[in-house]
DNA sequence: AGCACGCCGACT
DNA sequence: GTCGGCGTGCTC
């Protein structure tokens, strides 16, 4: 006789605590599945074992008694470890984390297994020598795998020096030491590449592709195919960092600085952290890859907490493309009003005169609008938090996301007492309107997520690119993400302002790394690329160094500006969002909450917690939203979650009508 | 989230 | 007197 503590499979708050119950089965192990009655009403519930005891902790006056296991769904004990480090640091449900690790659907009706990739014949491949620099970079890692030593990678190399076969070759490494490698890439649909040349180099049994298409019995079957061991190597986007491998040696994150590694669902967690808690049971080897690394990334690998390698020399030696960044603020006093420059619409004609191919970037048009100089370019910044403001019709006041300051916007510009004051953030959507008057007779494609939601549709749009049917491609940050086009001429960025604007303060660094990687997509064939940014400060580090591919020079300028402001790798931004469909009953909870955390403060701490503020959107759903932001000290982070936790556990006592979410450094700040 | 217990108003 | 309203509180 045995009892169990378990995790319930319910939906409710109120429930997210481990039951004990009895169990007559002496074979029950931590990570099983298995049913239990539960309530008044003893329906059976799936449960999933976090301890197995003796004797039981307390006496009940009613205990249960556990009913049949799963025998396919076991879960190993590093996982449920990790999952209740995950309940503790993204302050999800012990469910929550335990779905993770385990598939949604059932097995499939079928009957048979099936393997969406078992067609695929992959390229099959001669190994490739390496060059002196990537069998420099390989040999530590390699050493880390044979050693089996728990060891953390930064491999910071330009586009096109090769990467993809330092991955490759490692993960042969790991897998002559028979153990098993994860491969993460950040959006599986644009990585049919990497996963064509590691079915050819490695054969399809081994491998498991995990991509947002399988059925929910495929993935089923793919978990199954996991578990037992067959599979060797995993790849998929961040909910691959799951895969319940039970030797893992190798976790690779591709593009590490992409968004897409950080989840917007609950749980929100971050994918380098649950690999680094994976591989820290696992004594396996972390490789963190990217042309233009996160500068939290970089600056660990600064402080010694990744080893930093790094490739230099592109590939195939072909030379950088030539980049230029065009001030707007000129053409303005030109007298050209339009969204194409001069020089850009001179390199346009220009390139399809000589039939390359262009590739214009429309950032994501920004959620809120800044304040600008036209004749200057000065943004309307806050003086505390150094983000850009954000204008409010309602009440003509231009304010701080973060921290809440506002004032009243300027009618002349406070630097050069220009009138051209202007709203910016909306209006680029009309550059496929000009580009089309302005070359009427070429094939103009837009992609976007509004294009791309139909099936299909990106490949479509990509592939009539690829075979040249497609002149001009107007896209959004998707359209440069690891694509390689031979004949593409010309890359325009529309407005670099757009990015650099948005209230956030990691802004500079996304300009930076949108610019680094539109810049790869040029001139990939055996000539030079142009590049042409356009923008109205084009002084801006960003713009200027990204436009001079120094990285080392932009890391140093935006370290100092982190350390200034205490953002991160400084500090955790945790953000919280509280939201009711009654707008009175979030703003007084968010206000609680506000209160409640500074009583656990000391004096000298309270400046870390920004008065609660209605979210830039905030009314979603018909949901009232409203957003608490802590900047949370180094090394304080433990104490924070703690703070968080215990205060959430005396909320709930009495049934509130709203919900708390917590983010910590949130991709965005909505 | 369910589901039962419980303490007040209109029915055979 | 009792059938049922959904407010309140618990679930090993």
């Amino acid at each position: 006789m045995k009892y169990i503590n378990v995790a319930i499979d319910n939906k409710s708050e109120h429930t997210d605590t481990l039951y004990t119950y009895g169990c007559e089965d002496d074979q029950v192990r931590v990570g099983q599945k298995i049913r239990v009655p539960f309530g008044l009403g003893d329906r059976v519930k799936d449960a999933y074992v976090f301890q197995v005891l003796d004797e039981p902790e307390q006496e009940y006056k009613r205990l249960k008694f556990a009913g049949e296991r799963d025998p396919e769904i076991f879960l190993t004990e590093e996982i449920i470890d990790t999952c209740l480090w995950m309940k503790r640091r993204y302050l999800c449900k012990y469910i929550d984390a335990v779905k993770c690790f385990t598939p949604a659907g059932s097995r499939s009706k079928r009957g048979k297994e099936r393997n969406p990739y078992k067609d695929t014949q992959g390229e099959p491949q001669n190994i490739p020598s390496l060059t002196g620099e990537q069998k420099q970079v390989l040999e530590p890692i390699r050493q880390g795998l044979v050693q089996g030593r728990h060891r953390r990678f930064l491999l910071h190399g330009v586009t096109g020096s090769g990467k993809t076969e330092v991955y490759m070759q490692a993960a042969q490494t790991c897998l002559e030491q028979q153990r098993q490698v994860i491969m993460l890439v950040p959006e599986i649909s644009l990585t049919k590449q990497i996963i064509e040349r590691f079915i050819g180099r490695f054969g399809a049994e081994h491998i498991a592709v995990l991509h947002s298409r399988l059925s929910l019995g495929e993935r089923y079957d793919e978990w199954r195919r996991i578990r037992s061991g067959q599979v060797s190597i995993v790849i998929g986007a961040r909910s691959a960092v799951f895969a319940p491998l039970s030797r893992i040696g190798l976790i690779i994150l591709d593009e590490e600085h992409e968004a897409t590694y950080k989840s917007d669902m609950t749980p929100k967690y971050d994918t380098v952290e649950v690999a680094l808690k994976r591989l820290q049971s696992h004594e396996g080897v972390l490789l963190l890859g990217s042309a233009t690394p996160g500068i939290s990334t970089y600056f660990r690998s600064e402080e010694g907490i990744y080893e930093r390698l790094e490739l230099t020399s592109r590939y195939n030696q072909v030379a950088l493309p030539q980049v230029s960044v065009v001030d707007m603020r000129t053409e303005l006093k030109d007298g050209n009003r339009s969204i194409i420059s001069r020089p850009l619409y001179q390199a346009m004609k220009t390139a399809l005169e000589k039939k390359k191919q262009i590739i214009l970037f429309l950032n994501r048009r920004g959620y809120s609008t800044f304040i600008s100089c036209r004749e200057c370019g000065k943004v309307l910044k806050c003086p505390d938090c150094g983000i850009s403001l954000t204008y409010h019709k309602e009440k003509n006041r231009a304010v701080c996301h973060y921290c809440g300051y506002e004032e009243v916007p300027p009618p002349i510009c406070p630097d050069c007492g220009s009138h051209y004051i202007r709203y910016f953030g909306t209006g680029t959507e009309k550059v496929e309107e000009t580009v089309r008057e302005f070359f009427e007779n070429t094939t103009i494609e837009r992609l976007d997520l509004d294009t791309t939601k139909r099936k299909g549709s990106i490949e479509r749009i990509l592939n009539n690119f690829k075979k040249g049917k497609i002149h001009i491609l107007i896209g959004t940050q998707l359209v440069a993400k690891g694509l390689d086009f031979k004949n593409v001429g010309l890359v325009g960025i529309i407005s670099a302002d757009v990015t650099l604007n948005i209230p956030d303060f990691r802004s500079p660094e996304r300009t930076f790394q949108m610019i680094t990687q539109a810049a790869g997509r040029a001139g990939r064939g055996d000539e030079t690329g142009t590049v042409i940014i356009q923008s109205y400060t084009p002084d801006n580090y960003a713009v200027q160094l990204a436009a001079a591919q120094d990285y080392r020079e932009f890391y140093e300028t935006e370290i100092q500006f982190r350390k200034y402001m205490g953002y991160p790798p400084y500090s955790d931004l945790i953000q919280m969002v509280f939201a009711s469909k009654d707008e009175e009953k979030v703003r007084a909870a968010a206000e609680v909450w506000y209160e409640r955390i500074l009583h656990h403060l000391k004096e000298d701490e309270k400046q870390h917690v920004f008065r609660p503020q209605p979210a830039p959107m905030s009314k979603v759903k018909e949901q009232y939203r409203y957003c608490l932001l802590i900047k949370c000290p180094q090394g304080k982070r433990r104490a924070y979650s703690e703070i968080l936790d215990s205060i959430k556990e005396k909320e709930k006592i009495k049934k509130k009508e709203y919900t708390v979410t917590v983010d910590i450094n949130p991709y965005s700040f909505v």
